[in-house]
DNA sequence: TAGGCCATCTGGTCCT
DNA sequence: AGGACCAGATGGCCTA
């Protein structure tokens, strides 16, 4: 395993996450739920049963801090580790192109449109190696206008013969953008697919 | 109202 | 021993 990474001060609860934690906001002074393992009131997991979960091979330690400071802990930490996780993942949400007014991607869409967007990049600067548009040192800069990028609808979309979209994802819907060249000579135009999943939600966005 | 998404808690496992 | 990571469980919020 790498590294751990000490946590940076990343913490940037979405507005989800703002409602949620004022929910399960802990008391304010004295905790004493410490004792019982639990940092604040929250609602129990009952489950179908009416039960809290079992506690498994709960291991009796002798030495060291209690177990329900231990536990508090481990959730600060566990908590904290999904607040940077989502800051990370709030970050690749502000590089990838532009999507219509309040439409924010889901963890697993973010992660999807990525790989597609990367891919796509990807084969461009395979493209533009190929016509020569890496010749002479000028290169490719990185995308410039994938912010204003147009979206197409499917019934205007013609395939590219040029740029096929990767097998596993169907070419429901395109996205158009251009890509400049670094001495800004020449425009560099992009089709790319994104995957059914991720438009689906914002069709009436464009519509 | 059902289903999707999310935050959180929790115990187990692995690593330093 | 303690921290990071993971997966399961649970309940709240939102939308179709």
């Amino acid at each position: 395993m790498s590294p751990k990474v000490p946590c940076a001060s990343t913490d940037l609860p979405t507005s989800r996450d703002a409602v949620t934690r004022s929910r399960f906001s802990p008391p304010s002074a004295g905790g004493t739920a410490e004792d019982s393992g639990e940092s604040f009131p929250r609602k129990q997991h009952t489950g179908t049963g009416g039960e809290p979960p079992a506690v498994k091979h709960v291991k009796q330690k002798s030495r060291g801090e209690p177990r329900g400071r231990r536990r508090v802990k481990a959730n600060d930490r566990e908590r904290s580790r999904m607040h940077n996780l989502n800051s990370a993942l709030d970050a690749l949400r502000s590089i990838l192109p532009a999507l219509p007014e309040d439409a924010k991607l889901t963890k697993i869409e973010t992660l999807r449109f990525a790989h597609n967007y990367i891919w796509a990049l990807t084969e461009t600067l395979r493209m533009a190696d190929q016509r020569g548009y890496l010749q002479g040192g000028s290169g490719l800069s990185s995308p410039t206008s994938v912010s204003s990028a147009e979206w197409d609808s499917p019934a205007e979309c013609a395939t590219s013969a040029e740029f096929e979209p990767r097998n596993c994802y169907p070419p429901s819907h395109q996205m158009k953008c251009n890509i400049l060249t670094r001495d800004q000579s020449s425009v560099f135009p992009v089709t790319f697919y994104i995957e059914s999943l991720c438009v689906e939600k914002y069709k009436h966005s464009w519509q």
